[in-house]
DNA sequence: GTCTATAAAACGATAGAC
DNA sequence: GTCTATCGTTTTATAGAC
């Protein structure tokens, strides 16, 4: 593992936990054990270019996970519940500690940082766009299809602070089950306009 | 307004808008033009109190919101549908830098303040409580009417999130159609079986 | 490309006069 | 209860040796 690489996954880390604002320079080079001028050899632009990265790497990381849950030709409804139910599990077995590794610092940074808020940006759009496409592979018509995709990100990252919050993985379960009935719903719905279409 | 007070609304603007690191007690002495040693006198625990007070402020202003968008005996598939609409306007109207004024901080410290984190959690769970009473009385069955109101607290959430950083309201819009029909869903359910069991 | 020393500023907090 | 001066630390960033 490069320097350049082990600085950016102790930036992800560090960032993610206790946000962009709340971790030092210096805690995230002792992490990664790398010296203070390397930081500054790889990252001209210093914190707020490395926030930007580590937000784009964090961002690709989950767009990957996405589409291995979501796989090509996966029941969309099964893998809606995989992604709560995996979801809950990783919040719970990091103390609640782990959960999106954007959202605490977009939620900083939206208003403070246009670089790092583009970066944000990007990788929530890169997520839908995934999203948006499974569900239209599944035979959802292209707006509702991305409707779906929107209401599955916010259904869990709002699921995602409440269960941080109260140190609870209730509102997971509890999330990811009217999610998962909404795209059922949009499933069925599709399958009776195609029917009609055909008939 | 006392001095308290105006150290107390400029805090909870700052920290709503760049998160508790983010802002520094210089920056929230200067907005409420209050002198350094005062802080310390009405919040001796320094600024981690500072914060876990803000947080309850904002928890009570944001209940009280709800408390009259949810008026006892409204129809309340037009009250969530005002919710989305007038979180939309004031997302909107303050270049989305306004939104929910506990979630950016809950993040940050979650993991890392417990006594904030709890001021959260509670801030948080008065607003579920609001709703959950609301849904019942509007006749959905206890379970079901707490489940109704964390959907409807992660579809707002994470819409808030998705919002501030993409600078658009779509999200809003979309989470709140769904929620609004999730929650005409459970109304229809709960007539059906409350007819049910009257026959 | 690695590493350290250090600068310059901002941080939270305190002491003490009024 | 108000206000200021200041402490000690930590912050980000840079300069310069290796």
């Amino acid at each position: 593992m490069t320097t350049r690489q082990r600085i950016l996954a102790a930036s992800e880390e560090l960032f993610r936990r206790q946000g962009y604002a709340g971790t030092g320079v210096k805690a995230i080079l002792a992490s990664s054990q790398a010296p203070y001028g390397s930081l500054y050899h790889f990252f001209p632009g210093g914190k707020e270019e490395l926030g930007a990265a580590a937000l784009r790497a964090g961002g690709e990381t989950y767009r990957e996970l996405v589409e291995t849950i979501f796989e090509p030709g996966a029941d969309v409804v099964a893998a809606t519940r995989a992604c709560f139910e995996g979801a809950a599990e990783l919040v719970a077995a990091t103390g609640y500690a782990d959960a999106c590794p954007i959202a605490t610092v977009a939620l900083e940074v939206a208003s403070t940082s246009e670089p790092m808020r583009q970066a944000a940006a990007e990788a929530f759009e890169s997520w839908l766009a995934v999203l948006t496409e499974r569900f239209v592979a599944a035979g959802i018509a292209e707006p509702r299809a991305r409707e779906l995709a929107i209401e599955l990100f916010c259904a869990i990252e709002g699921a995602f602070l409440l269960s941080r919050t109260t140190r609870s993985t209730e509102a997971l379960t509890i999330a990811g089950r009217a999610t998962a009935a909404a795209v059922a719903g949009a499933l069925r719905e599709a399958a009776a306009s195609g029917d009609a279409a055909g008939s």
